[in-house]
DNA sequence: TTGCGTGCAAAAAGTTTGCAACGTA
DNA sequence: TACGTTGCAAACTTTTTGCACGCAA
């Protein structure tokens, strides 16, 4: 089990109250008072990820983060100009079942993003 | 145009010699003996990009490319074990479509990669 | 108490940039 | 010739690591 120390809660809290993906400096921009060491955010995130709470994918040379600890699973639009993000419905499991079935490959996850401007940038 | 000189020519045959995407190093490596260096490799990319003659994507905290010079569009498995990559035929329009549709959004681009165990190193 | 978590500083890895010299149209 | 391209070195950004100290179970 999570060793839940006050250092990961914080970290935790900030992936719950925030409603898009987020990167490390992110967090410690919100918790820029709280005394928190970068490389414990980064280490925080890493036993997030590896205890199956986190989903990531890159953008722009960076690793962002999300909450996904209910099984769903999403993707996500990106707007390029504002970073305004949102949630794509995940249909990809007959594409996987298929690279599975045809290839004998096994299939551990996917990332999925779709880039351009939203409707405030769209102009 | 773009003006097609030796090292972008070097940089560029290491392209349509290889059938899997690549990021600046390995073109590093196999021009290794060609005395060029890894700027200008990055610049070549960069001119190739804003040609439309390559599509890049992330993997593992590095940018890979591959030529997509035909208009196709493609996706990948990347085994995260030995990193085989296969193309996978991308049927993503409809969703595309659908997106753009129902937020008025402006579509520009896509990344879509599928990890997991090759056929190889799933035993 | 004991092992895991943390801060700090330093390093690693990938990528970008400034500048002077060079090469191509 | 003129302007874009290149090499070099240095910087920059994101992420990782080693080590000594500190805290939670």
């Amino acid at each position: 089990m999570i060793r839940m120390t006050t250092k990961r809660k914080k970290v935790y809290s900030v992936f719950e109250n925030s409603n898009k993906p987020i990167n490390a400096e992110n967090i410690l921009d919100v918790l820029g008072d709280e005394n928190i060491n970068l490389s414990t955010i980064y280490r925080a995130i890493e036993c997030f990820i590896n205890n199956d709470l986190l989903l990531s994918f890159h953008f722009n040379n960076k690793t962002y983060y999300i909450l996904d600890n209910e099984g769903n699973h999403y993707h996500y639009f990106i707007c390029t100009n504002c970073l305004f993000m949102k949630k794509i419905n995940c249909n990809m499991n007959p594409i996987i079942k298929k690279l599975e079935d045809e290839n004998n490959f096994l299939i551990t996850n996917h990332e999925m993003n779709v880039y351009g401007l939203c409707n405030s940038c769209n102009i």
